[in-house]
DNA sequence: CAATTGGTTATCATTTATGATAGCGATGTT
DNA sequence: AACATCGCTATCATAAATGATAACCAATTG
């Protein structure tokens, strides 16, 4: 699989486990300490995501690293 | 688990996949069509890397993103 | 109607990952 | 002794991720 398709699996992940918890972009990017914006391109895909933004994300989602990249 | 402790059993992770495939860093990097001083950076946790220089060596590495990242 | 909330795009400045080069010490080989 | 290979460091330019702002539309709420 290559490497856009697997961002905009990531981004899908992200956003099911966001809505799974009830939590608008706002919110979620709130506890992110980034802004709404970027989570948004972050969901889209649209972005070559840094192990660091995603450590933000998995700790606020409460779920472990490999769980949000396991998309292939 | 903090970023750069991550970072760090990140790039354990993939030069024990590399050894164990007897390969060098040169081999490697080759593989991933970039140089070998970039390759040791990243096995010694010195860049937040992206998911995209990650698929990159998993490709190579024939092991699953996940598996890559699953250090916590 | 006005104000708020949620999702979205475009854009900008700053930081930093990436890609590449040169060089070093150690080990091994001819 | 000269040469290649391996692991490694420091450094540089460039591309791109990040962080932030302004603005938009749709739907809801006071």
């Amino acid at each position: 699989m290559e490497k856009n398709e697997v961002l905009v699996k990531i981004g899908i992940k992200i956003r099911d486990l966001r809505e799974a918890k009830n939590l608008s972009l706002q919110d979620l990017s709130d506890k992110c300490d980034f802004e709404k914006p970027n989570l948004i391109r972050i969901e889209k895909g649209r972005t070559n995501l840094t192990i660091g933004t995603l450590l933000k994300i998995a700790h606020v989602l409460n779920v472990r690293l490999a769980e949000l990249v396991d998309v292939e």
